[in-house]
DNA sequence: CCGAATAGTAATAAATTGTAATAATTTTAT
DNA sequence: ATAAAATTATTACAATTTATTACTATTCGG
């Protein structure tokens, strides 16, 4: 496959957004766009590309023009939403005919864009999309990390955490859905890497998963990825 | 204020929506239209009528004429938007410039639909409206797959997922009701394709299966075919 | 100094994985 | 139809890895 490519920038509360969209400058101009507006965005020019992005990183929503080389928008967006029921969609096309606007919905679009779409309205539409998702109740009330007072709060409750299991916790929260290494680990800790600190980071996993279910995050939120380290599987901010 | 009207014929899986339209003809097309595709549907010409219909009954969705005697429909929505966020709206307009799609969208618009409209493309939105809200995973007990927390969960019970099989059955999800073959399965998880490896995966198989079954799915949710592979029945959605 | 929280260590319990052995099912051959 | 062969399901087990608990030592604030 092509290279698929991302500008650099992203920012906290922001939406992981492919664009897919073989005319290349075009594509440019959309991930730039919405790049500056602080979302993650992916640029790639078909649905092969989206796929093989897909099995890397999690997406929030999908921009997708209709006509691209293989299958087509359409395709895309049923497939994807049928197991993915809770990603955005939209669709850009020059087809203005009620026809295809409403295949386009029927297929799963959330929104459909007649083209030309400039890139403020582009932007606009995923800040609609980006609202709503932000309204869901099940988005709100994510816990932070305050790293100078070394507490962790929700809207109910908080508890603090130790001087030393702080860098271990800030390290997971800036990966997040990442896995780190146990040497990764331990280096945060500025442990040496060895098969005594190793065994001795599972307590300190344990005693942090502790903490955050007291928060009432579902346990383990530090999550044991087998033979390799852990990945932090709850979103949790730093402030 | 005017006599406010709606046809009868509500049905079961329906939305309210309310069309607000001072073109008296127009407002009766899209009621009539609407209504015969099982919403119940209230038409009113002003944001006065709007917001005396809305004091006796709930709605799911505005359908905002732009234009509009007394206060405009980007006053609505924005108005409507900030008191109830989870509230869908659809906006029509003559105004196709970029400014106002924009303007559309900040003040709370799910979708702008430039017109002319007709009433099977309106059809068409408030139907990908419903399946918004129908296919919201929060709003049904179709078993999900959490893929970033390896977990899986219906309303009732959670189970999680190892890192192995965790690929497996993403695979299974995404293809629905489709086979795939034991060389496509391991290479899902990454296994070399031989024997060995295909003689494990019965086990594997098996595994995924019970974990499904502990979730009230009946078993095998994951069937053989023959000679072939396996292949998920059930419904699942990854989040 | 005391007492509570924290840190390191060790011992034990539990989970994950790969493999093998056996049981059950389906197909094929007679 | 029946027996044999091939295929898949289930169970069991051992090796490895990780989770949990308990205990001691240390640190920190009052």
């Amino acid at each position: 496959m092509e290279e698929l490519y991302w500008l650099e920038d992203p920012m906290d509360s922001m939406l992981s957004v492919a664009v897919v969209e073989d005319h290349r400058a075009l594509n440019e101009i959309f991930v730039e766009y919405l790049t500056g507006c602080g979302h993650r965005v992916y640029g790639c020019f078909s649905a092969e590309d989206l796929d093989e992005l897909f099995t890397a990183h999690s997406l929030d929503l999908l921009i997708l023009d209709v006509n691209l080389p293989g299958e087509d928008g359409f395709g895309i967006a049923s497939r994807y939403r049928n197991a993915y029921p809770s990603i955005g969609i939209i669709m850009l096309t020059v087809k203005a005919h009620v026809k295809d606007k409403i295949r386009g919905y029927e297929s799963g679009a959330d929104l459909y864009l007649p083209k030309p779409v400039s890139s403020e309205e582009l932007a606009a539409a995923v800040m609609s999309f980006k609202r709503r998702l932000d309204n869901d109740p099940h988005n709100q009330n994510v816990p932070k990390l305050d790293v100078a007072k070394r507490v962790l709060s929700n809207n109910l409750l908080r508890v603090t955490v130790s001087q030393q299991l702080l860098p271990l916790l800030k390290g997971l929260i800036e990966a997040p859905n990442q896995t780190l290494e146990y040497w990764q680990l331990l280096e945060l800790m500025d442990k040496e890497v060895n098969d005594i600190s190793k065994a001795s980071l599972t307590v300190y996993i344990h005693r942090l998963n502790k903490k955050l279910e007291s928060l009432g995050i579902p346990n383990p939120a530090i999550q044991v990825v087998w033979k390799s380290g852990y990945q932090l599987t709850a979103k949790i901010i730093i402030v």
